[in-house]
DNA sequence: AACATAGATGTAATCGTTTACAACAAAATG
DNA sequence: CATTTTGTTGTAAACGATTACATCTATGTT
């Protein structure tokens, strides 16, 4: 064998790396039967087979996959657009996403929008380029308009946000009741003034979700929100909002912040100005990025299946690359209380 | 204008998606007039390239990237290998990278290899199927073996890590004498009794650099190394040195942790048993991550200019792509001394 | 005026697969 | 035993771009 392959190797059989016709000639069949022993084995005898593999194994060829992609018609590709694969959540996302890919054998076109108009549509176009079968958009934005879409719409699924104004299936975190439950977590601590931050809720659902689930979860209990600060999902808008905290003629005593980033840049602004928490305040996030257990203090927060997300988000977008006329439901996921250091009993 | 297009779409002239024909038989030319059109467009009249933009402004047409490659026997991508999108530092690069690629015109094909040599192999071979023109990678560790590579070895950049036994251009930031100089600044508070939490100096190139800057500005000193902890880059590991720490009879006053995670775990374990930074010990970290301004202390660090090493790294593969004879010299950065409370002069 | 040169375009082969269709043998059916 | 069915393989035409080469015109040179 070691032998044969040096003598491939010298013969000039072939000049560049082997393709599937060399594959073919070794074995002494057509193209088309290593085509199939490839891609539909089973209608391949059993002796062919053997034959075909070896001779693969000796010329040691290799798909490629752009030959492959013209002819399928099928990139093999799913674009990811991420307003910034640097955000601590997004990227831990990604990762199911990726695994989950990979191991169908697709491939993971990154992509980040900025939220920019003009680079989401640049990068939606790789769809009509034939760079990608199929789109994950975790920013929950619109790649482009509508009205533009409804021509030829790739298979499209929205992680870990519904996108406004496009209806496609959406793997998300239940925000809602996540929401309800860390704050329904922070009245049982005895707290009855409540503030929240919550993030940019005109433009994601996410952040809409767990607004309404605090002002509703209060309102169960006949309060009223002691105060909100709409912002950013980013550490500068938690610290920003501390400003604002520490000026409150009655400051809540607990803040639930739409993100454990908001919330570390809370703590961190609100320690610079000599306040403790959960001394002076209890504060509880939302996501449980790595970052929460071994922040100072370690954060109460709402955890999100990470993982999980990715993995279901890419099941769902190829169910719908199998079959574009389905319409599969949107999938939501439980998020987990975890309780930790930062919020505790309100004592008068 | 409307109304041709509306007729284009009615017409029949073609089925689905246009294609260059059908942007040559709208525009009265040859295909090769419309490829030249598109790619070279100076070689092409004035008149007919505005006659070809017509047409392809008619048609709708966008170019079929699996088609080009084909023929180009180039896909206009590049492969990243990273251990894991979710850390943050290398999530931090990736933005850098994907910017100056999609600018250049490159899709970035994001994968994970776990450390997994296995995986490393699956993805490597993305090369060879066409799917990627060139490797970023962003681990340190090789995708195959050295003599697997030699036979035809695709351009490769190695970011933040020289590859061990693989000789390729590096972008990173020069560890060794930023660990030298943060260390440096550590005495200069007056400490003589310094730790180090080193990454894994073994298998990382980063981490013996900065371990070395350690040993070295220490030796300048005429001092000894007060306590050296070898493990990972992440939280846990520095919430395991913590632990150790605490047990020694004479505790550094100082420790250097080798990234900004392992001192966030290691800060975390102190202050759940008691200890508290920078009162009880001075604490710096490596990277400036955006958590390292927010923390609680914010840290002490070196800032490695993230944005500019995956522009760097972008440039230099694309240089290699180009010219793949040449041997670019590797890049090395300055890393800078980032002030914050996690350190403090040193009161006996 | 004859000829060389540069510029613009077209012709057709090619990249490496996949797959509809045809062809044939072997097995199953009547 | 004739006929249909099943299983296996080959032939050749796509897929949609790029590009070497040929062709033709217009311009410049001597």
């Amino acid at each position: 064998m070691k032998v044969e392959s040096t003598k491939m190797k010298n013969s000039g059989l072939y000049n560049g790396t082997p393709t599937l016709q060399d594959v073919a000639k070794y074995a002494q069949v057509s193209t088309a039967t290593v085509s199939r022993a490839l891609s539909q084995p089973d209608v391949v005898s059993k002796s062919t087979l053997r034959r075909v593999n070896k001779a693969i194994e000796e010329t040691g060829y290799v798909v490629n996959e752009a030959a492959r992609s013209l002819r399928r018609k099928k990139s093999g590709v799913l674009l990811v657009m991420v307003p910034s694969v640097s955000s601590p959540f997004f990227s831990l996302v990604m990762r199911g996403l990726e695994a989950t890919a990979t191991k169908a054998g697709y491939g993971i076109l990154t992509a980040n929008t900025d939220d920019d108009t003009l680079k989401e549509k640049r990068l939606f176009s790789y769809v009509q380029q034939n760079r990608a079968d199929a789109v994950l958009i975790l920013g929950g934005r619109p790649p482009v308009k509508k009205e533009e879409l409804l021509e030829n719409m790739p298979p499209i699924v929205a992680v870990n946000e519904r996108i406004v104004g496009l209806d496609v299936p959406t793997v998300a975190v239940d925000g809602y009741h996540a929401a309800k439950e860390i704050v329904r977590y922070l009245l049982g601590l005895g707290h009855t003034r409540l503030g929240h931050i919550s993030g940019p809720a005109d433009r994601t659902s996410s952040a809409a979700d767990r607004l309404q689930g605090f002002h509703d979860i209060l309102k169960e209990s006949d309060l009223e929100p002691g105060w909100t600060f709409n912002t950013e999902y980013n550490m500068e808008s938690g610290a920003l909002a501390a400003r604002e905290w520490i000026t409150l003629p009655e400051r809540p005593t607990a803040v639930f912040c739409s993100c454990d980033e908001v919330a570390f840049g809370f703590n961190s602004a609100l320690y610079r100005n000599g306040f403790r928490v959960p001394r002076d305040v209890s504060v509880v996030g939302f996501d449980d990025v790595p970052l929460a257990e071994f922040s100072i203090p370690s954060l109460t927060t709402i955890r999100q299946p990470h993982l999980d997300i990715g993995i279901q988000a890419v099941r769902l977008l190829l169910r719908l690359i199998q079959n574009p006329n389905e319409t599969p439901e949107s999938v939501y996921l439980k998020g987990d209380l975890i309780i930790r250091e930062s919020a505790h009993r309100y004592q008068n």
